[in-house]
RNA sequence: GGGCGGCUAGCUCAGUUGGUUAGAGCACUUGUUUUACACACAAGGGGUCGGGGGUUCGAAUCCCUCGCCGCCCACCA
C-alpha cells in the first residue's frame, strides 16, 4: 500500500484560520459517534449532567466558561479510555420562557388571556421548538463533546413523569404541602416565587413617623397619639395592630388600649410583642400581617385579622377606601399628602431599606399573604449535609463547603408553586367538597369522595422543580434503565458559584432522597466571568461579551484557553481580550511549529515513536524527552487535582519555551547530520504528539487538526482521532535531571553570549570567535559547539579544559563554573569592560555574604531540612568559584 | 448583623504541604526578513507581594490586627 506523502510546508497555510478548521472537525467528531459513550460493564464511568441552559437565552461567557471547563474534564477522562458520558439539555425556564412569549404576544396586540391557557402553552411550544436550536447550535461551537443522542429538555415526556412521580411521593410522604403563608409576590409575573428568586438591593428611602390617634377613655381630656415608624406608609391601610414591646416603659401602659387608623379611622388594638425592637423609630411599630413577614409573624401570634391593601397587580383594594384602584406608589403619594394636611405626619427621615425585586423583571416584590404548595425540607436538608460533612461528597473550592452548609443548617421551606401557564402543571385535583387527590395519573374521580366534579389546581411547578432532578430524571427514571444503573451516581457536578442554593443543595437533596444516593461525588465551581472592568455583564449596562463573537474572530480555541487559564477555581476572572489575542497567538504557533516540524521531518522513516520509544542520542535529545516526562507528570496531576488552569499554563510554557523556543531550533541542527537525523526526526514527532495530546482537552480544533496532519499517512495510529488518543503517561524514572542541569549550563552559555553580543553592540549577523574554559565540562561542551554556533551565531567555539593564557581584548563571560570569553579586538573599550566586571564581581559579593550568612547561622544549619542546607553549601561554593573567576580576569585585565 | 473572596510588575493574572535573588502574558526599551510562525525571534528594564504586629533559622505563603474593593446570607418596621 503506497503512503501517501506527507503534506509539505506550502500545502498548509501561513496563518492558523479556525474558521475553515471548527465546524468540520465538530462535524467529524459528531458523526464519528465519539461523543457517544461505549458502556463497558468493567469499566468505571466518568458522567457530568450538563447544566441545562434555559431555552430562550443565546449563549453568553457564563456557558461558556460551563462547557469549557467541563469540556475539559469530559475530554480528559475520555482520552484516559474511561466510557465517558456528558449528557446535554436544555431547560424549559418558566418565568423567563413565558415573559418572552408574553412580550411576543403584546407586540402583537394580544394576551396569553385573549389566547386562553391551551393555545398559549402550544404557542410557547413552537417557540421553544424554534429556538431550542439556537443554544444547542451555540453550544456546539464551543466545541463541547456532549452525547446529544442523549439530549434531554426538563419539559419533555420522561422528565414530566419525573417531575409528577417526586412530587406525587412528596405529598405522599407530607413533604409537600398547600398552606397559606406569607410569600414574596411578583406583581408584574403575577405569581408567587421562592426567597431565592428575590434579588435584595439597598435603596435610599424615607422613614415616615407617622401618629396614631388613640380612642379616649374616660376622663382623657386631651386625645392621645401613638407615633409609629414606617418606609411603606401604603401599608398602613392593612394595618390591624399598633405593636410595642411588653417590657418598654414608655408604652407598656398602653397596651390593650385602641388606636385609631390614619384617614380609614378604623380601631386597631394595641398589643404588646417581644419581636418590637424598643430602640428602632420610636419603638412602636405598625402591624400589617397581610404585607409584611414579621407583621404575619405577630398576627398569628396574636390572632390578628389580615387585611390585603395591596392587590396581586400592585394597585389598592377596596380595604383602602379613598385609595382604592391607584397604584401602590400613587397611593403612597396620595396617602402621604393626606396624612401631612391632617397634622399626622410626624417626620420624614433618610433611610436605607434592603428592598426586594423580582430576580427574572426587576420589579419590586410585594410580600402579601396567599395560598401556595410548599415543600417541607427540613427533612431532605439533614441527609445532604452530612453528605458533605462525611465527604461523600468534595466540593472544590472547599471553602464553599461552608457556605453550603450553613445554608442546609438554616433551610426554610421552598414555595413550589407559581401562577403561570409555562411549566409542569401541579398534579393535584380539587373536589367539590374540599378533598385534594394528588396522583400519577389524571383523575377521573376524587380520591376521597369519589365525587367527579374535580378540577386541577392551575398552577404549576417552579421550574427548579425539575432541574433538581437532573442528575437522575435524564437518565430515565422513576424507570430502571441500563443507562440510569450504569451512570447514576454522576461523577463531577460542575457550575458557577452563583446557583450552590438553587440548584447544587437541591440536586444533592433529592438524589438522596429518591435514589438512595448522592447524584455524584464532586462538586467543581467555577467563578463569574466579569468585564474588564470587573463588572457583572449585563444587558443594561452594555457590557456584554457575545462568546460568538469572540469565537468569530479568535477561534474558540483561543476563547477557550483564555476562560480556562484566566482564574484559579471558585474565582471570578475578568475577560481581557489581550490575552484572547495572546492565545490566539497560541494557536497559530502551535499551527506552525507543527507545519514546520512536518516539513523538516518529510520522507525520514521512524513513524511517531511514544516518548519511551524515541532514541535520544544528544544532550538536547534527553533534555526535552525528560522535560517531556516531567510535563506529563505534572499535568496528569493537575488535572486529578482540579488546577485545570495552571495544568494549561505549563503545556503552554513547555511547548512554546522548550520546544519551539529551543528544541526545534537545536533540530535544526541536528537534522543537518546523519548520526542524529532519523532520531531527531523522531523526538520532534513525538513531543509533537504528546503535546497535542495534552493541550487537546484545552484546545480541542488545533489540537485535533494537527495531529490528523501529523498521523496522515501513517500506517501505525494510536487511534482514529486525537480526541480518543490515549492520554500519555509519564514515567518519573525517565526524568534526566543531570541531562536538565547538563542542558541549563548550555543555555546559560548562550542567553550570555548572545546578552553580550548585545550589550556590545555587534551586529546581528555577525558572527563572532568563542573560547571556552570548560573546567571539566570541556567533553560535554565540545558536543554542543554546533549548537552554540548556531543559536548564538557564532564561530566555531574553541573548547578547553584550561587556557594556558587568558585572551586579552575580550569579554570574559562566567557561566555556571565555565568561563566564556568572546574576543572582540578594537570593539572593546577596557574601562567599560573593567566597569562591567565590577558590577558583576559586586553582585557575586552579594550572592556569597548572603549565602554566608544563612550557613553561618548555627540556627539555620541545625534546624533547616539537611538538603536545603546543602544545596545552601553548594550555592556558596558557585558562587565564590565565580567570583575568584571574575577577580582573576579583573587582574589579568589591570585594573 | 454574620460569612466569604480579592488586594503580587503600568495592565490582567499565576505562585497548593513556608526554603535561594517572587513568575507569565500584554505593555515598555533595544535589535532582527536567522531553514515554521512579525499572531514571530533575541536581549533588557520594571515588584518594600495593601499597612502594622507576631510565629519561625527562614513568611507572598501560617497567626493576629487594621484598611480599602467585591460578593453571599440575614424579617429592626
Amino acid at each position: 500500500m503506497a503512503i501517501e506523502p506527507k503534506k509539505k510546508l506550502a500545502d498548509l497555510p501561513k496563518a492558523y484560520d479556525p474558521q475553515t478548521v471548527e465546524q468540520r472537525l465538530y462535524r467529524f467528531w459528531e458523526e464519528g459517534g465519539y461523543f457517544i459513550p461505549k458502556i463497558d460493564p468493567n469499566k468505571r464511568p466518568f458522567t457530568i449532567s450538563m447544566p441545562p441552559p434555559n431555552v430562550t437565552g443565546a449563549l453568553h461567557t457564563g456557558h461558556a466558561i460551563t462547557a469549557t471547563v467541563e469540556d475539559i474534564m469530559i475530554r480528559y477522562h475520555r482520552m484516559k479510555g474511561e466510557p465517558t458520558l456528558w449528557l446535554p439539555g436544555e431547560d424549559h425556564a418558566g418565568i423567563a420562557t413565558q415573559a418572552v412569549v408574553e412580550k411576543q404576544l403584546a407586540k402583537e396586540g394580544t394576551d396569553r388571556h385573549k389566547l386562553g391557557r391551551e393555545k398559549f402553552v402550544e404557542r410557547t411550544w413552537e417557540w421553544v421548538r424554534q429556538y431550542k436550536h439556537r443554544i444547542q447550535d451555540q453550544h456546539r461551537r464551543l466545541g463541547v463533546s456532549a452525547d446529544w443522542t442523549r439530549e434531554r429538555f426538563t419539559l419533555d415526556d420522561g422528565l414530566s413523569r419525573a417531575v409528577r412521580e417526586v412530587f406525587v411521593r412528596l405529598y405522599e410522604e407530607g413533604l409537600a404541602y398547600r398552606g397559606e403563608r406569607i410569600i414574596n409576590w411578583c406583581p408584574r409575573c403575577m405569581s408567587a416565587i421562592s426567597d431565592l428568586e428575590v434579588e435584595i438591593e439597598d435603596t435610599p428611602a424615607k422613614l415616615y413617623y407617622v401618629r396614631y390617634a388613640l380612642e379616649p377613655i374616660a376622663g382623657e381630656a386631651e386625645t392621645q397619639y401613638i407615633t409609629v415608624a414606617t418606609t411603606r406608609p401604603e401599608t398602613i391601610l392593612g394595618d390591624t395592630a399598633v405593636a410595642v414591646n411588653p417590657r418598654d416603659e414608655r408604652y407598656k401602659h398602653l397596651i390593650g388600649r385602641t388606636a385609631l387608623l390614619p384617614i380609614l379611622n378604623r380601631p386597631i388594638p394595641i398589643i404588646g410583642d417581644d419581636a418590637i425592637e424598643t430602640g428602632f423609630g420610636t419603638g412602636a411599630m405598625k402591624v400589617t400581617p397581610f404585607h409584611d413577614p414579621t407583621d404575619f409573624e405577630i398576627g398569628n401570634r396574636h390572632n390578628l385579622p389580615r387585611i390585603q391593601a395591596i392587590d396581586f397587580d400592585a394597585t389598592m383594594t377596596a380595604e383602602a377606601g379613598p385609595y382604592a384602584g391607584q397604584d401602590r406608589y400613587e397611593c403612597r403619594k396620595n396617602l402621604l399628602a393626606d396624612l401631612e394636611k391632617a397634622g399626622l405626619l410626624v417626620k420624614a427621615e433618610e433611610y436605607t431599606i434592603p428592598l426586594g425585586h423580582c430576580q427574572r423583571c426587576g420589579t419590586v416584590i410585594e410580600p402579601l399573604v396567599s395560598r401556595q404548595w410548599f415543600v417541607k425540607m427540613a427533612p431532605l436538608a439533614t441527609p445532604a449535609l452530612n453528605a458533605v460533612r462525611y465527604g461523600l461528597i468534595k466540593i472544590v473550592p472547599e471553602r464553599f463547603t461552608k457556605t453550603y452548609t450553613d445554608w442546609l443548617e438554616n433551610i426554610r421551606d421552598w414555595n413550589i408553586s407559581r401562577q403561570l401557564w409555562w411549566g409542569h402543571r401541579i398534579p393535584v385535583w380539587y373536589c367539590d367538597n374540599g378533598h385534594m387527590t394528588a396522583s400519577r395519573e389524571d383523575p377521573t374521580a376524587c380520591a376521597t369522595c369519589g365525587s367527579t366534579q374535580i378540577e386541577q389546581d392551575p398552577d404549576v411547578l417552579d421550574t427548579w422543580f425539575s432541574s433538581w432532578l437532573w442528575p437522575f430524571s435524564t437518565l430515565g427514571w422513576p424507570d430502571d434503565t441500563p443507562d440510569l444503573r450504569y451512570f447514576y451516581p454522576t461523577s463531577v457536578m460542575e457550575t458557577g458559584y452563583d446557583i450552590i442554593f438553587f440548584w447544587v443543595a437541591r440536586m444533592v437533596m433529592s438524589g438522596i432522597h429518591f435514589m438512595g444516593t448522592i447524584p455524584f461525588h464532586t462538586i467543581y465551581l467555577h467563578g463569574l466571568v466579569r468585564d474588564e472592568q470587573g463588572r457583572k455583564m449585563s444587558k443594561s449596562l452594555g457590557n456584554v461579551v457575545d462568546p460568538l463573537e469572540i469565537m468569530d474572530k479568535y477561534g474558540t480555541d483561543a476563547l477557550r484557553f483564555t476562560l480556562a487559564t484566566s482564574s484559579t477555581p471558585g474565582n471570578d476572572m475578568k475577560l481581557v481580550n489581550d490575552r484572547i489575542i495572546g492565545n490566539r497567538n497560541f494557536a497559530n504557533k502551535i499551527w506552525n511549529a507543527a507545519r514546520f516540524v512536518l516539513a523538516q521531518t518529510d520522507g525520514i522513516g521512524g513513524g511517531i515513536p511514544a516518548l519511551e520509544e524515541t532514541t535520544p542520542k544528544t544532550l538536547a535529545d534527553r533534555w526535552i524527552v525528560s522535560r517531556a516526562h516531567g510535563l506529563i507528570a505534572s499535568v496528569t496531576q493537575l488535572m486529578e487535582e482540579y488546577q485545570f488552569g495552571e495544568a494549561g499554563r505549563q503545556i503552554y510554557d513547555f511547548f512554546w519555551s522548550d520546544y519551539c523556543d529551543w528544541y526545534v531550533e537545536i533540530a535544526k541542527v541536528q537534522m543537518q547530520g546523519d548520526e542524529a537525523r532519523e532520531s531527531t526526526a523522531g523526538i520532534l514527532r513525538a513531543v509533537l504528539d504528546l503535546s497535542m495530546r495534552l493541550l487537546h482537552p484545552f484546545m480541542p480544533y488545533v489540537s485535533e487538526e494537527v495531529w490528523q496532519h501529523l498521523y496522515e499517512g501513517e500506517e501505525a495510529r494510536p487511534a482514529a482521532a486525537l480526541i480518543v488518543a490515549p492520554w500519555p503517561q509519564a514515567d518519573l524514572a525517565e526524568r534526566n535531571l543531570s541531562a536538565e542541569a547538563e542542558f541549563a549550563r548550555l543555555q546559560d552559555i548562550i542567553t550570555r553570549i548572545r546578552d553580550a553580543r548585545k550589550q556590545m553592540e555587534v551586529e546581528a549577523s555577525k558572527r563572532i570567535p568563542v573560547i571556552v574554559a570548560a573546567h571539566g565540562h570541556a567533553a560535554s561542551l565540545r558536543a554542543q559547539a554546533p549548537l552554540i554556533e548556531f543559536l548564538a551565531r557564532t564561530e566555531p567555539p574553541r573548547i578547553e579544559e584550561q587556557l594556558s593564557a587568558a585572551p586579552e581584548q575580550a569579554i570574559a563571560l562566567i557561566a555556571d563554573g565555565v568561563e566564556v570569553y568572546l574576543p572582540l579586538a578594537g570593539m572593546i573599550d577596557l574601562a567599560q569592560e573593567l566597569a562591567r566586571l565590577d558590577a558583576e564581581i559586586v553582585s557575586a559579593r552579594g550572592d556569597i555574604e548572603r549565602s554566608a550568612k544563612m550557613l553561618e547561622n548555627e540556627q539555620f544549619t541545625s534546624r533547616a531540612k539537611p538538603e536545603i542546607v546543602q544545596k545552601e553549601r553548594e550555592k556558596l561554593a558557585s558562587h565564590q568559584e565565580k567570583l575568584a573567576k571574575l577577580q582573576e580576569r579583573r587582574r589579568e585585565l589591570g585594573g
